[in-house]
DNA sequence: CGCTTTCTAAACCGACCGGTCAAATCATTT
DNA sequence: AAATGATTTGACCGGTCGGTTTAGAAAGCG
């Protein structure tokens, strides 16, 4: 009656791994603190995860898994090619507002808080956060080639232009998560079109 | 006679910490493995700082007050000012370099890695990154003024477009140390300049 | 029903964490 | 030489870390 689920055990503890290490850092989510949170017990973590790293691994994964399908509808052919940013960057906008709201301050992106604190120490966490990135890469590249294509805007190296975006958004949520200011993930728009060369005098 | 110096024993601590917690992450530089790499023992650790934290605040500031003179050389009114940029730029990546063939791998900016890391834990060392990072948009500002002011580049609005800047190199460096790939590092020039629209569509 | 497999509970482990302390040593002044 | 304050030492603390162990509860299945 009162048990929730037969068993989403492993469920539980994938989000509440991603909470806590989105929340704060690698270090700072100690498994107990995970198993807690997820109401959990040490034994059935270890029951499924064989080690805390790989967990972070799994987690992931299964983060990606879950929003891909948004990522997808984002993107989508249908959307002209810079709405799709628009709309995606929205969309970020609300994720970041509303954990702000939850947590007291700006989380950022987990992607890149997490890969850069553990990216020289642990190598398969390096690896998906790698495999992860690239994908942001290649949604990003494929909405600069159309617009480029249609003529909206000057991109002749579209995989170059996707690098110059990548790592300005992920810069500005990182400065968001410094600063604990949710101006900075506001003005990425601005930003992206700035880059993109969009309202400006490339314009013809 | 052997003995180096009279006290150079807190600037050991500093550097140790440093390049520890430059390497890893904060949470992985022990207080143990800063104490072993200056040469000192727990106590003496104790003795010139009150806690782990306010050494990496101390650590950062220390770091800050070493690198200036370079900074103030780089943007000197007597340079040209995209070749300030330039220039800074070649410095990093020299940098990068030397640190990656000591190290292993890339390990990219300091205050971004840690900042992202305990930004949300620890209020003292977050304050300081703010304030080291707001000093490099300075810098990059004054720059980008200048070059707007000449006619070199189109940024009516420099202070934005320092904000761009920074974000992306930050986050170009970020990536260079997830995905341990120095070629991140190499393109940041070529960015920055495809960001503020030199020799392009903007050139009259 | 019994039997096996999957899962959970909770005690437990050695290692290491950040931090403390009293005593020893050093450099300097008187 | 005596005294003094800054520095250094290394043992030590309670707590927490990631991870293990063992016993047993559920759950699937004949």
């Amino acid at each position: 009656m009162s048990t929730p689920r037969p068993n989403d055990t492993r469920h539980r503890l994938l989000e509440a791994a991603t909470s806590l290490i989105w929340e704060s850092s690698y270090g700072a989510a100690s498994v107990e603190g995970i198993c807690q949170r997820a109401g959990v017990n040490k034994g059935s973590f270890y029951h499924f995860f064989p080690s805390k790293s790989e967990l972070a691994v799994a987690a992931l994964a299964s983060e990606w898994e879950a929003r891909k399908p948004q990522w997808d509808e984002f993107f989508s052919p249908l959307v002209a090619p810079l709405d799709r940013l628009r709309r995606w960057h929205e969309r970020c906008v609300e994720e970041q507002v509303r954990l702000a709201a939850e947590n007291g301050f700006v989380v950022g992106c987990p992607l890149f808080s997490l890969g850069s604190e553990v990216g020289t120490q642990n190598e398969p966490i390096r690896q998906k956060i790698d495999e992860l990135l690239g994908f942001h890469l290649c949604y990003l590249e494929s909405a600069i080639a159309e617009a480029h294509a249609r003529q909206h805007i000057h991109a002749p190296n579209p995989a170059a232009k996707a690098r110059i975006v990548l790592s300005y958004v992920e810069g500005q949520m990182t400065r968001a998560r410094i600063q604990n200011d949710l101006a900075a993930v506001r003005e990425i728009e601005d930003g992206v079109f700035d880059i993109l060369g969009v309202g400006a005098s490339c314009v013809h």
